[in-house]
DNA sequence: AAATAAACTTACCATAAGGTCAACTTTTAT
DNA sequence: ATAAAAGTTGACCTTATGGTAAGTTTATTT
């Protein structure tokens, strides 16, 4: 079939493009990571990366784009019937994983918002402010159900996020201060743990 | 005097320079940055700001010290003789307030952190790990001496870092998920109420 | 007042980077 | 077998940017 093959090429490289350049884009930020670069870590000359994608913009606007799709794809949902418990437990342990497999990506998303969401405005403004919005409802509803303790499901949301996303971000800094060179599964765990419990006690759910 | 009239202007220029930068470097990333665009922001003409400093990654470097300098002064010590509940209580506060004041000197820090830490290395091996085991330390010793839960010190450290920061590198987000334009005092107050009340929790601390 | 140092400014240069183009090769469809 | 479509590539152009050189103006010292 034509388009099968086609599709196979054109694949390929525009998965060996994107991952190129989600790496330069982290380490250089969107201006620093040229075209030249990004080609050159994909091993493919520059002309040909602009034939898959027209302009530098195009290939960022991908590179977030299929960011927001693994995360999508990889957190869980909120939901009621899973209870409070089991429903923060699952969605640490959920964006840990992610923060420790994928932390280009998360790293990615976090220096697009810091500079300002120029690239993200519309889906922070109406994708994930509902997200928030449809989340604390179901947190309140516990609330109101005397199924955990009344805080403040926005800050919580907030607190979950930052304080699983920081061993992305800053897998830098966390690894330099443990004197460690590399994350393990067992580290995985740990902070799994960690966080686990404490946010669960901070939500006056803990049983340990 | 000499070299008091000087320093004046040296100082304002210098001063006036590194503001603007910041600004620059926070919304546009280092190499995305032109020194013509920190001259425009400063009110000078670009050879004037390349006669303060010799060149782009100088000014870099003083807004990296100035950020780290702003800092150390800002954020208060973390002692035993203040026992855990204040220290935490404190801390959180000042970093807090740190976060919703100057949300660009986190930014910059962040940033850098993000991309690698090239320049903030050493920083980070000598000082930084060492503030950590420092603090830990002094975690340890209350855990030691039954004053607060048995939580591992430095991933509570992570945490307050984390949670407390987010909202001045994400000040983008998290204000649009609110659908608000600006913080005020109050915001401020909010949160750290929420984060001293959940994370005193958390060290098994609150007495509400 | 003269001399010296600091502050400022204009014009310029070399390089790098984004992007285009036209030619060429390979693959696919009929 | 052949035409069309998809893919590949080197050469090139234009613009923007970091940085320099060389000079002028302003302030300070003696």
């Amino acid at each position: 079939m034509q388009s099968n093959q086609h599709k196979t090429v054109r694949a390929k490289s525009i998965e060996v493009i994107l991952n190129a350049a989600q790496e330069e884009f982290v380490l250089q930020g969107y201006k620093g990571a040229t075209v030249q670069s990004i080609a050159d870590k994909a091993k493919l000359p520059k002309a040909n990366v602009l034939y898959y994608f027209k302009n530098k913009e195009n290939i960022y606007h991908a590179v977030l784009e299929q960011t927001l799709d693994m995360w999508d794809k990889g957190i869980g949902d909120i939901v009621p019937e899973d209870g409070p418990k089991l429903a923060i437990e699952k969605f640490i342990r959920a964006k840990v994983t992610m923060s420790f497999k994928h932390p280009q990506a998360s790293k990615i998303y976090a220096m697009e918002i810091i500079q300002g969401a120029q690239h993200l405005k519309d889906f922070t403004r109406t994708y994930l402010r509902q997200w928030v919005r449809d989340k604390a409802k179901v947190f309140q509803y516990w609330i109101d159900n005397g199924e955990m303790k009344d805080v403040d499901p926005v800050s919580l949301i907030f607190l979950i996020w930052s304080s699983t996303q920081h061993y992305a971000d800053f897998d830098n800094q966390v690894l330099t201060i443990m004197n460690r060179a590399d994350y393990e599964q067992d580290d995985i765990n740990h902070v799994t743990n960690f966080l686990t419990n404490f946010i669960l006690t901070g939500c006056g759910l803990n049983n340990d």
